[in-house]
RNA sequence: GGCCCGUUCGUCUAUCGGUUAGGACGUCAGGUUUUCAACCUGAAAAGAGGGGUUCGACUCCCCUACGGGCUGCCA
């Protein structure tokens, strides 16, 4: 039985980074019939806020990340309390006392020595008696003690690692003030909650291998871990800064379709080709995390744009009608205008635009050297309402009148009707033109 | 500074020592549509640099350069 886990902390939104690895812990669950966990790794009370729990799992509704189960660490408290008291008692859990002066000032000497500024486990040599002298004058921490050698796994996209624990520092897993710290708790649920296999991102590297220490040290059995390489932006700068502007809530907002979303961030990095699936299964289907790279992968938003386009234009009328209707458009016209708009629109959004261009004309558009065609042809244009043999009795009769043909008698009128050099199919959209500005 | 990982067309990547280095997106050019878009066909386009190992290296090893990550009483 496949058991995965997304486990943001709800210090922020989703974003296409997290969206990455909700995706892939997703599909993995969803191909062998398994379970998805969303677990909320809210340890951190000063920065974990309910509003960023809420949102995230909006986030994942509207994308369809459907979770079989929701754990939130607040709730488990008792049971890291519960573990660590066991790693105490088998030593693998020791009480320090240095403050965070004493530990910057200690890893600025190392450095200054040309030395890795690893923590010196200072607190292992204390005796008891220095221990309750320190005791008195403020709170101890408790740090976990690594073995210090290679700690290996087979990654489901790095293939074989390995990490020289005596090049990390013990970590501090219970803070002074009692806090369980999210490299414990994690460990703790990861084992608890039997899970089997955890994707995350490459930054995670180092945890994984202290991890592993931990869940064995706890009698767990590691699960498999597959990390993915993390998304630069399209310079190849580091994509944290910008994060701001890639969130789920943001993209949403601007236009970008969820399935476009999707089709990008479940194929990007991998040696499958990107295109629009309409659906999670059909995602899942050519999902396989042994065609990722390991290489940093560029992320471009612009990519979205194409994805969103095809994937709107594939719509089927019912399902933006009542979009359409909104707009003011009349309901007789609703089908065509829809079959008119659908191939030109990006986003939904755009559909206003053509509305507004069929209600009120739009701005012509007329080159100099076209101006005197143009005034001829918009002589002889009707007014309107139009039918769908406007177009070509129109152009038929310009023709005749101008001797114009092929692209210098069509793009002029097109320009001088709709203000753009591209757009509908004229002859669809001229029935729908309720007013043309180039007659004045 | 230390520890991990990485580097193949513009982009995402395939190649598990011998290939005309393949595909997809994008780009460009033709075709088609009496215009644009869409569509069809075609083209251009790549092994970071230097040393090894080998009959033979994109592939294995080392060095350098560059990129990313980690190096918190954050996650």
């Amino acid at each position: 039985m496949t058991v995965t886990r997304f486990a943001p902390s709800p210090t922020g939104y989703i974003h296409v980074g997290n969206l990455r690895t909700a995706l892939m812990n997703y599909l993995i669950a969803r191909k062998s019939g398994g379970t998805f966990i969303l677990r909320l790794d809210d340890t951190d009370r000063e920065r974990s806020k309910q509003e960023y729990a809420d949102g995230i799992m909006a986030d994942l509704d509207w994308l369809g990340l459907q979770w079989d189960r929701v754990e939130k660490q607040s709730e488990r408290l008792d049971r890291y309390a519960e573990v660590a008291d066991e790693l105490r008692q088998s030593g693998d859990l020791y009480e320090v006392f240095e403050t965070p002066t004493e530990l910057d000032l200690k890893r600025k000497k190392l450095l200054n020595m040309g030395r890795p500024p690893v923590y010196d486990r200072a607190g292992l040599g204390l005796s008891e008696a220095e221990k309750d002298r320190l005791r008195a004058e403020r709170e101890g921490y408790w740090r976990f003690k690594l073995d210090q050698q290679r700690t290996e796994w087979e990654d489901g996209i790095f293939g074989h690692v390995s990490i020289d624990s005596a090049s990390v520092s013990d970590p501090v897993l219970i803070r002074a003030d009692g806090q369980v710290l999210y490299t414990f708790a994690s460990s703790v649920d990861d084992i608890d909650m039997g899970i089997t296999h955890i994707v995350r991102g490459s930054d995670h590297v180092t945890n994984t291998a202290t991890q592993i220490q931990i869940m064995h040290a706890i009698g767990g059995t590691p699960p498999a871990f597959a990390h993915h390489s993390l998304l630069t932006g399209p310079q190849g700068e580091g994509l944290s800064k910008r994060l701001g502007t890639l969130s789920l809530r943001d993209l949403r907002a601007k236009g970008v379709a969820r399935e476009a979303l999707l089709s990008l961030m479940a194929r990007l990095g991998s040696s499958q080709p990107v295109e629009l699936k309409m659906s999670l299964d059909e995602i899942a289907e050519g999902f396989e995390l042994a065609q990722f790279g390991a290489a940093p992968t560029k992320f471009d938003a612009e990519d979205l744009w194409p994805l969103t386009r095809a994937r709107n234009q594939a719509l089927p009328f019912e399902a933006v009608q009542e979009r359409i209707l909104g707009l003011g458009v009349p309901a007789e016209m609703a089908e065509r205008f829809w079959r008119v708009a659908s191939q030109n629109i990006t986003t939904l959004e755009d559909l206003g635009h053509w509305w507004a261009l069929c209600r009120d004309g739009a701005e012509p558009v007329i080159a100099a050297e076209d101006a005197e065609f143009v005034r001829q042809a918009v002589a002889l244009l009707p007014e309107p309402p139009y039918s769908d043999a406007t177009w070509g009795e129109w152009t038929a009769a310009v023709k005749e009148a101008t001797g114009r043909k092929g692209k210098g008698l069509f793009l002029p009128l097109r320009l001088a009707l709709t203000g753009q050099a591209s757009g509908p199919e004229m002859a669809e959209l001229m029935p729908l033109l309720q007013k043309v500005r180039a007659k004045g």
